[in-house]
DNA sequence: AAGTTGATCAAGCATCAGGTTGAATAAAGG
DNA sequence: CCTTTATTCAACCTGATGCTTGATCAACTT
């Protein structure tokens, strides 16, 4: 598959996208079955027109997809985007866990740690880095 | 500092905080263990000023912490709250996985199936929800 | 053809997020 | 004490968001 230019757009639309309750609901709604605009924004205080800026949004940030039929034009959800999201969190949640994994270790083998914590961690990793790996 | 009983919120900061390519790289940092803002501040092109306020935006998100060691305030990556985001999403993921596959399960038993899949999509859910379950 | 429904476009406005510079605080180290 | 180091606070600018109202487009319905 091609990975766009830049992946870092995509992720900041993508979480941009859900730091918006009304877009999450939205997500949830989508989660049971597409609807169209006028359904989703039936529950909102809100006019049509803001909750038509919000799927685009959506849209954008490859979290849903649109359909045509007739005049209306049903929203589905887009789990693969939502999956990309899940990845880079667990990405760094789980080199984050490993790390504590491998700081176990080694207070259980070497006896005798009088340094700080704090000055254990910034010396546990290797420094293999360079832009999001 | 009061804690907000809105759940919302939360989440609103959480997922705004990562939606910022230098905060997501602020988190990749942290993940292979704490560090200090300048630190932190150093791989990027702004001014300190700017990385300490991205620092207390992950902080009030609750992605990170921060201890005192001297005059340094080491920032520690804190794994609950991304995984707080991680459920959000799997949620719904799973939501709308689950439908499919009572979909599938629906066409293979019922014969003539002749309406179309996005409105066997809307008529799917038994719309069993408030405000984001 | 005329009207209705569904959704978008366009312009305007209030608010906020990210960035800067400059001053202020806090803890070490002379 | 004064200086250096690490970090934050305060004021300000700029551009983007979220929302509104009013007009426009597209596809049915009669």
């Amino acid at each position: 598959m091609i990975m766009d230019p830049n992946a870092d757009d995509r992720l900041d639309r993508a979480f941009m996208a859900l730091a918006d309750p009304v877009r999450r609901r939205i997500i949830a709604r989508l989660s049971r079955g597409p609807a169209t605009v006028n359904e989703l924004a039936e529950p909102f205080a809100i006019t049509k027109q803001a909750v038509s800026k919000h799927i685009q949004v959506l849209e954008h940030a490859g979290l849903v997809t649109r359909t045509r039929e007739a005049q209306r034009r049903p929203v589905h959800l887009d789990a693969a985007g939502l999956e990309a999201l899940t990845a880079w969190i667990d990405r760094y949640r789980l080199i984050h866990e490993q790390r504590f994994r491998n700081l176990d270790a080694l207070l259980a083998t070497d006896r005798g740690p009088h340094v700080a914590a704090s000055d254990a961690g910034t010396t546990a990793g290797p420094a293999q880095e360079a832009t999001e790996p």
